[in-house]
Formats: structure tokens, sequence, C-alpha cells
DNA sequence: GTCTATACTGCGATAGAC
DNA sequence: GTCTATCGCAGTATAGAC
């Protein structure tokens, strides 16, 4: 709803300008705590020149959910039926978390939005998202009930997977006071302790 | 900082009348999605009554985070180093679990604060937090130095435990809307699911 | 101690000049 | 297509009667 005007190429860029800074703002004060002046003043537009772009705050925050969603979901789209099933875990558990890393502030976004209820997505939740889930959990039930993965619960398995991973974006600051300023990267550390975490619990005997 | 006043018994049922109004309304919009007239609305005062209990918004909203801190870590204080190693990491998991099913609006009010960079609680999570996790990382490390658990990153390790039992409060649209209307109680579930992984993760063989 | 009324601020959005 | 100016409203907080 409300797709911002882009035709010229100048449009195009102050679009791309605003969706950035607003991806800025946003994810680091959720939307009701985010204001236009803000998200104006970051993008280096005035206030109205903004609202030309898009019609409300509202409509640059729909936008920035939805168009990101793809971005969210393709590393579990990647999940491959036809690899070595181990294997294709652990790398759908490398690229979220990869994920996390290089785009904390989506990460955010996200969990803003869904701690508070999802007001905006829930629609997206229930049939995109839930979609994909169930094609790639019978994917995986698949892979245990042929003994290639130790049998576990799939769809508790993916949930398990999105919070792990996105836990080092969303708590970031928690993570960091807690390990101490000495720790520089407690992403990768994650990655190592994860990859032990799902061999032990995936792999057969 | 900025206690509520409350000597008489009138003035303690206002305060707890209040502060049970305002988790609800905090942990649903966060502090700045939140309105002073909504909290008061909710506990059955008047604005400016509300305003006489507290000084301002800010102070309910610390009030309410320091005074969960306690309940918040009781679960991994009552981790025990003389008990059976993998028993306490198990129990202090299912603890865990009970505390997002039973406080929901707990751990989101916790959530949206440290998703948004905990503005008003960075000082308790590097000190408070940091000391209790700093012993208890001491002791499942001992343990594993003895062959008593499997070895594992033993801060990663009580992060994943965060991490996968808040998600089931934090991330309850979510669940529920992949998972569907039929399954009813996601965090049963989720307990099965958490048993087998640690087990499977912290077993030694 | 609790109310009504209100001061004051900051925000989202619009009008209209250029 | 971008600006200045401003409207209208919602929100926090306070003054002062009772």
């Amino acid at each position: 709803m409300d797709k911002p005007v882009a035709t010229t190429r100048i449009q195009k860029r102050n679009v791309s300008i605003i969706s950035e800074a607003a991806l800025e703002v946003f994810s680091t004060y959720g939307f009701r705590g985010a204001t236009v002046d803000q998200i104006a003043r970051e993008a280096g537009l005035s206030k109205p020149n903004l609202l030309y772009y898009f019609p409300s705050k509202e409509a640059i925050h729909s936008h920035l959910l939805t168009t990101l969603m793809d971005v969210w979901l393709a590393p579990l789209r990647d999940l491959d039926a036809s690899g070595e099933p181990l294997e294709e875990v652990l790398a759908y558990v490398r690229r979220k978390l990869e994920l996390s890393r290089q785009r904390p502030r989506e990460s955010r976004l996200f969990a803003n939005e869904i701690v508070q209820g999802a007001p905006h997505i829930l629609e997206l939740l229930s049939t995109e998202l839930k979609d994909l889930v169930d094609e790639k959990a019978a994917v995986i039930a698949g892979w245990m009930d042929a003994g290639r993965l130790a049998k576990a619960h799939p769809y508790h398995l993916i949930f398990s997977i999105w919070s792990l991973t996105q836990h080092y974006a969303d708590f970031d600051v928690q993570v960091r006071a807690v390990l101490g300023p000495k720790v520089k990267d407690p992403t990768r550390e994650a990655g190592e302790y994860l990859e032990v975490l799902f061999t032990r619990m995936l792999k057969v005997d």
C-alpha cells in the first residue's frame, strides 16, 4: 500500500536514500519512537520534501518491511532438498548468522515489529512466511524419516535457528555488555558455537 | 531513581495497580509508543492522579525495569554448582521457559528495551547481569573441565538458553502464525524440543 | 489525595510560493 | 520538485479547586 512515486532517476535515488535513512531510524527507535524529522535529517532532505516521495510515515515503514521480507527469507529459500542434509542445515545457519552480522538494522526492524505484535505484517507472516516454512519443514522431516538427520521437531528446529542467529543482532548490546569490551566480534564466537550445537543436535550416529 | 511515593496501604495498592497497567502497555507498545493516557485508562485512574504517584512516564518505566530484573535473573541464580550438571542446566532451561510462558509481558518489556539499545538499563547489564553470568559461566566451565558436561562455549551456552526460551514470548505472534491455529500451546512443544536439544548438546558419552 | 482545567511542547501533515 | 510557513492534534506535565 502507498507505494512511493519513483519514475525518474532522481526520484529512484531519493526513494533509496530515504529508505536507507528510515531503516537507520526505525530500527533504532521503533515505529512510534521514530520521527519523520529524524528520518528527513538523516536523509538530508526537508520534511515536506520527504513527504513528497512517501505520503506518510506509515508508508515508509510498510515499504521497508515488505521489500526487506524477500532478503530476509532468501537464506531459507536456498535450503536445497537435494543437498546433503546436515550440511544444508549448517549452511542455512551460516547464511542466517551472516545476515545478522551484515544487516543488524534489518533484523532489529523486524524484531521491533514482531515484539509489538506485528501490526503491519501479520498477514504476511501467516501466508508467505508460513508457506515457505511449511515447505522447508517438510523437506527436513523427509530427511529425518529417511534416517539422514537425527529426529527433532522440524518447525521448532527452524525457530531455533532464527532465534539463535538473530539474537546476535537484536540483543547485541546485551551480548557485548556481558562479554565485556575484550571480545571484539561476538558473532564469530557464535558461529563456532552454533556449528557445534547443530551438529551435535542433528548428526546421526 | 524517582521512586514512587508509597507509604499508606491505598498508595501501595495504587502503585501496584499502576505498575500492572504500565507493564501491559509498555510491553505492547514500547516506551515511546506507550502513552500515559493509555496507562491511566488501563489502571482506572485519571492521568493527573497517576502522575501523583509517579513523577513521570520515565519513572514508571524505570521502576518496572529495575524491580523486574530480580525476577528475571532468579532462574540463573538458582543454578546450583553442587548439583548434577546436565540436570542443573536442563532445570534452568525449564525455569526460563516457564517464565516466558507465565510472564510474556515482562519478557517483551525487556526485549523492547534491549532491541532499542537498552538506553535505560545499559548500566545494569554490564554490572549486575555481567557479574552473575561471569559467576555461572565459571561454574559451567568447571563442569566441562571435569568432564561432566560436553565442552561448549559457556557464555554462548547461556545466551542460547536466553534466546531460545525468550523467543516463545517475544516472537509469539510469529510462532503462532507459522504453526497455525491448530497448535494451541507452542511453548509445550518447545519444552520437549529444547530438552532434546540441550541433552544432545551437553551429554557426555 | 483526587479531581478539572489547562499550559506547553513536539509531531505529522498540508498549503502555497518559487 | 523543493522550499518556508503553519495548521491541528496528541502527548506530558502542572496549577489549583475541592
